[in-house]
DNA sequence: AAGTCGGGGAG
DNA sequence: CTCCCAGACTT
């Protein structure tokens, strides 16, 4: 049977024969032009979106929200405002507008991004998702955001909210990340993004599962695809989508040893690779025990720095939460009185002149109470 | 297929 | 507390 005739038949369409597409379509977009937030990084309606802008903007939304993203975005846009600016910063600089967003490797993906588009591309990003992909940091997702959302180019896209939406919109009652969900998803989000505005398309499915068809307590009524939905029909649109399993985080502890001379501290950057690579701390170590004593700490420090610490005591201690771990602060002070930094090992800053070293949310809040601690003498 | 990589919003 | 968020990359 010729597919043509196939496709005029779906008067009364069988039960497993997927969503009504051009309905989606339309419905979707429609509540889209009159219900979609306005931020930083999208256009007006009828207003070219700047590819550049996107770039940023999808970077830093990758597993961050979008309130969280906004001030971040601004600042990093006033001081690298096009991608030659960016490919000629320092990774420092990038890393600085970076700090306190998190997963940092994103930053400096998106740093060596724009190198290859300057270098490459002539300056231009690229408008399709194959010459997207080869970029670093930017997988399938990102490459059909960009392509569809900068361009117009017709690819498909699979966020967290767009898996949401499609599981609940066609009844996908297998794990939400197993691989032929993740496989069937795809050719869903394939097959519903139109060729006309293929952006405002999928941005309308991510809108959608952030602002209606949320993780808890969505608000079916309001929804323009209520009438499509099958989890509806049958009443689990709360039981979908069934969660990836998640192990617990583990607990691990790293002792900061503070290390004083004259008024400056010492700063030390971390590796390459791993937790909060390349950004800067406070000398810390994660090897030592949970109880490990002063003398202990001395002792880890002139073996790290070749400093010769007095008066090591403890300050406070706090706990850090990530997806994966459990991290226990304890933060401890000590006095230089000989000793000579052994080469590289580190920079002497005052604790109120760090603009130029990027540090962790918990390496800002240890150097916070040191500050708090001792006022007079950083202020 | 499973682990790694942050931090915060929201329940 | 737990779960998830405009995921990418490594092993």
């Amino acid at each position: 049977m010729p597919s043509t005739t196939a496709r005029r038949l779906p008067k009364t369409p069988s039960p497993d024969a997927g969503p009504d597409v051009r309905r989606v379509r339309q419905r979707l977009l429609k509540w889209y032009d009159a219900h979609h937030r306005r931020l930083p990084w999208r256009a007006e309606p009828g207003v070219a979106p700047k590819p550049y802008r996107v770039l940023v903007s999808e970077a830093m939304l990758q597993q961050t929200q979008v309130a969280t993203v906004v001030p971040y975005f601004g600042r990093f846009m006033d001081a690298l405002p096009t991608v030659r600016d960016l490919a000629g910063a320092d990774e420092q600089a990038v890393l600085r507008l970076w700090q306190g967003l998190g997963y940092y490797r994103r930053a400096r993906s998106l740093h060596a991004a724009a190198k290859v588009i300057v270098c490459d591309h002539g300056g231009v990003i690229p408008d399709n998702v194959a010459d997207l992909l080869k970029l670093p940091g930017v997988g399938r997702y990102s490459a059909g955001a960009i392509a569809s959302i900068a361009y117009g180019t017709r690819a498909p896209i699979l966020d967290g909210n767009v898996a949401r939406v499609l599981a609940r919109l066609t009844l996908i009652e297998q794990p939400i990340d197993a691989p032929d969900t993740r496989k069937t998803l795809w050719r869903l989000a394939e097959e519903l993004v139109p060729a006309s505005r293929p952006g405002d398309f999928n941005q309308a499915l991510m809108e959608l599962g952030a602002l209606i068809c949320t993780k808890a307590n969505p608000t079916c009524d309001a929804c323009p695809l209520s009438g499509q939905c099958q989890a509806r029909v049958v009443d689990r649109v709360a039981s979908v989508p069934v969660p990836a399993k998640r192990k617990a985080p583990t607990l691990v502890h790293h002792h900061v040893i503070v290390m004083e001379r004259a008024g400056r501290f010492l700063f030390e950057q971390r590796p390459a690779t791993g937790l909060w690579a390349n950004m800067w701390q406070l000398p810390t170590a994660e090897d030592l025990p949970a109880k490990a004593n002063t003398s202990e700490l001395s002792a880890w420090a002139a073996d790290r720095s070749g400093l010769v610490l007095s008066d090591t005591q403890h300050v406070v201690a706090f706990t850090h939460q990530t997806t994966h771990r459990t991290i226990r602060f304890n933060v401890w002070h000590g006095l230089v009185t000989s000793g000579r930094l052994r080469r590289g090992a580190g920079r002497w800053r005052r604790l109120d002149q760090l603009n130029d070293l990027p540090l962790a949310n918990p390496q800002r809040k240890a150097v916070a109470v040191l500050i708090k601690e001792d006022p007079q003498q950083h202020g």
